[in-house]
DNA sequence: TACTTGCTTGGAGTGCACTCCAACCTTTTA
DNA sequence: TAAAAGGTTGGAGTGCACTCCAAGCAAGTA
């Protein structure tokens, strides 16, 4: 998908070689961790299972994540954020791997997460008011009933 | 949720039958399960790990709830719903039995689950919103970027 | 050269919230 | 009387999402 022609120059760090277009930048696995707070752990897991594209890697044969890599990790984050399983995000991934043919099921995919996300709302909603009620309660009657 | 007809007549124990006041009803662990979503396996651990009030007993030794235990269950529910951990409800329960004068603390409890509440559903709202403009591209371009 | 920092791996460990098991006991039904 | 249905217990097991470990390699610094 991306030209990325590995530019090879540096081995560890942060290179940001001055020359070298933006869209090329590359980060440790640190670098990363720092952005995304996800742990170092974390990052290698979700490699390990299959969330992550593949991640380039120096001649000595550690990480260097792209921004694209970035994007990716963020929305991650924000499916992982709805609640959705470790699992289903891994079925997306691999559905995103196949091509564009799976755009159906990857609409599938997120419709159903969007769906569990509007009724979690929903729950929570219900669940704020009766705490808010209980809260009022306390604030008001000090002395009512052992609940 | 709570159907006020159930029991009247469940056969074991020290059930005081037709002639007692509705609020001397009690349940079985099995009818609890059923009106409540909770296994018997899960009520058995509230109550060990101190979730649930003294569960009264038969002279056979199988718990008998009450009306009241129902009501405590709701109100846990509704604090599972929340995301509440387990941890924190147990504190909860201990302060509820621990009598009126930890009120304050309770409700610093009841009100630092709403803040959180309020946040988690910003965080979803928020996730929601990223998840509509994804399958909106879904839709529309059908062969966009691959993520 | 020695040390420090940062990265690599497979696999084991952790914490949470259940969930189930085995062995046993009452009560009700056939 | 026998079997079925439902209850009891402590403790072990499960699934998820990390989280950490040990041993080792590579590069930079004093």
């Amino acid at each position: 998908m991306i030209d990325s022609t590995t530019t090879s120059t540096t081995a560890t760090g942060t290179n940001t070689t001055a020359t070298a277009p933006l869209a090329q930048e590359r980060f440790t696995i640190s670098e990363v961790a720092a952005l995304t707070g996800l742990s170092a752990h974390t990052l290698r897991w979700y490699e390990r299972i299959g969330l992550m594209p593949h991640v380039d890697r120096t001649h000595t044969g550690q990480r260097r994540f792209t921004r694209r890599d970035l994007d990716w990790l963020a929305f991650v984050g924000k499916l992982r954020l709805t609640g959705m399983a470790v699992a289903d995000m891994v079925r997306y991934a691999e559905l995103v791997r196949e091509g564009s043919h799976t755009h159906d099921q990857r609409r599938a995919i997120l419709e159903g997460t969007r769906d569990d996300v509007v009724a979690r709302i929903a729950e929570l909603q219900d669940a704020l008011a009766v705490l808010d009620r209980k809260i009022d309660h306390y604030g008001t009657i000090c002395g009512g009933t052992p609940s």
